[in-house]
DNA sequence: TAGCATGCTACTATATCAATAGCAAGAAAG
DNA sequence: CTTTCTTGCTATTGATATAGTAGCATGCTA
């Protein structure tokens, strides 16, 4: 029911100030919240509720609908005719995940290494 | 009582088969992960519990515990006789998330322009 | 021995999430 | 017009996770 969005400058959780990356964890640090950007960024065309509830393997709707507002709030993605796109802030978003892909390998090599 | 911790190769939110992203993002992607790794990273020194947790502002000792050992079972961070430490790994997705504080800084000013 | 800090664990209330069902609106077909 | 889809959700129930607080065991320190 009561579905605070994290925005800056608003109390967040980690920041009473609400410091922007504070906010920017409090957002993305929900379930699916980085699930959903990436694999709608990833697609680079845009998705409909359906096909985004695809892509990310087992997404309940009800969470999924949650995420989707949180995030058009945050300005970060927005609904168009075709579908659900990221905005250029969203994009920018994505692009600063992307070093994550790359670390998120090594530490697959790494984990596997120390067996 | 149950707390899976995702790691990659095995079945993880947004990806059965565990991808290294999304097995990250399912880590990552908790209440406070983040935010934790963040602090501890920026502190530059091994922290107490109670220096994390004062970090952190209001983060409740069984949530700070909880990911605390998520973070040790992923190898990004480790306990030494000072107190919480990064690891090399957890240096590296640190300097991941860097990118995300820029962008925070841009998406902070661009969400004060459309008021 | 009596504090005091530390690193937790225990407990209860609330919030969030998973899983599933299903509905309203629009398009397409017959 | 009516049946049949697809789409974009909402509703519901039960399971987990988190918040907020109390407090205990251990190891100093005074």
């Amino acid at each position: 029911m009561t579905n605070k969005i994290p925005l800056p400058g608003t109390p967040v959780r980690g920041s009473a100030s609400g410091s922007p990356i504070m906010a920017l964890f409090d957002l993305l640090g929900r379930r699916w919240a980085m699930g959903v950007l990436w694999q709608l960024a990833e697609n680079r065309a845009p998705c409909t509720f359906r096909e985004l509830q695809s892509l990310c393997e087992m997404i309940s709707p009800g969470v999924l609908n949650a995420r989707l507002k949180e995030l058009r709030s945050a300005d970060l993605i927005e609904k168009t005719d075709g579908g659900y796109t990221v905005t250029k802030l969203g994009q920018e978003v994505y692009n600063a995940l992307l070093p994550l892909s790359a670390v998120s390998k090594q530490w697959a090599h790494a984990l596997k290494e120390n067996h």
